[in-house]
DNA sequence: CGGGGGATTGAACGATCGTCCAGACGCTCG
DNA sequence: CGAGCGTCTGGACGATCGTTCAATCCCCCG
């Protein structure tokens, strides 16, 4: 059973516990996440850590499940504006500073560095890369309904190269107008 | 002295080492890259790669300054080309299959993330990144000779997101023909 | 030939790694 | 109350890490 003593404010110890890997994995990657480190940030001790996740791989393994949602959520919109505005705002919302911070893009980098280096971690990398493409492709759909599934996921698969490369070009400290710019070409590749 | 007995087929143990260092990096990530699988991958002694690099970090530094050499080189050009074909030809070359290796996407995403996790290689990184584009705008120039030096870097700047996220996504397991149609979005930003 | 110096080796050091485990804590239920 | 159980602690284990170092090798020069 979960402790959960009404006075405490503090979180869950797993929660603390996988917010301590991910800050660790962002500041100074894989090299910074050893289970000692872990149990220091997380403010718990070190047998804790082996207790709630039986290694290391699938301590690193959970930690990056996390990450999932906070990727797909980029493109959960306000529900009651009209599909093509809802798209334009998703599309808008990559590049918005409170999602494209250092920290989260430096996690991103991190995680495919890791998806490359281990099979275990790629499956997870994958997975989420396809929900996200997919729930992408729907998006597009819904604004232009004339589109053949075919042609729109077509579309979401090109908004994702650029994307890509603009996370990426913007944690490597490229300029704020290229960035703009990019997030432009995304908006008329979807919309033609 | 270097040795060169002139019947030894075998490198300067130094390359072989760097060399090591790359191969290392881009199969298993920085995690996998230790004093002494570099020193068995290179088939020398631990010692050596301490006399030659006198620490970790020297060496891994020494290794990624090999690696900008060989990303510059994609834009040098056959000489003998008209300007605009031999710029076609140089945006062509980042999704040619021989040099968009798995080994060689790897090792570029391993960069990157250490760039973001040590200072001193992100030094490193953003030199050769500005080199790249600098390179880059020289081309566009001799293409199009019309432009000002400010439009040929700012197309520069762009083309380089889009290839980034071209790489990127390659590594990540998407379609050829996605690749295909970024590498003709880049021609189409490069020569409008 | 004898010596000097760069190249090379492998053993050894202390630190840190992931993992394991015996036990202490706090809670519920019979 | 006491037995049981999930939670949590920190010490201990062997392995591996980066680094150091004395000793050896090889080759050129005097």
């Amino acid at each position: 059973m979960a402790k959960r003593s009404e006075g405490l404010p503090e979180k869950d110890r797993q929660e603390r516990i996988l917010d301590a890997v991910l800050h660790l994995l962002a500041e100074g990657g894989i090299s910074a996440v050893s289970m000692r480190a872990v149990a220091r940030e997380a403010g718990v001790s070190l047998g804790l850590v082996n207790y709630h996740y039986a290694d290391k791989t699938r301590l690193i393994a959970a930690a990056l499940r996390r990450i999932e949602a906070q990727d797909i959520a980029l493109l959960e919109p306000d529900a009651d504006l009209a599909p093509e505005e809802r798209l334009r705002k998703a599309l808008a919302r990559v590049a918005d500073p409170e999602f494209l911070t250092t920290a989260y893009l430096s996690l991103r980098l991190q995680l495919w560095a890791l998806a490359q280096a281990h099979e275990e971690f790629e499956q997870i990398n994958t997975d989420a890369q396809k929900r996200y493409r997919a729930e992408l492709a729907r998006l597009i759909r819904a604004a232009r309904p004339e589109l053949s599934r075919a042609d729109a996921a077509r579309r979401a698969a090109d908004i994702d190269v650029v994307q890509n490369g603009l996370w990426l070009t913007a944690l490597l400290g490229l300029d704020r107008r290229s960035i703009a710019r990019s997030v432009e070409r995304c908006v008329s590749i979807a919309l033609e």
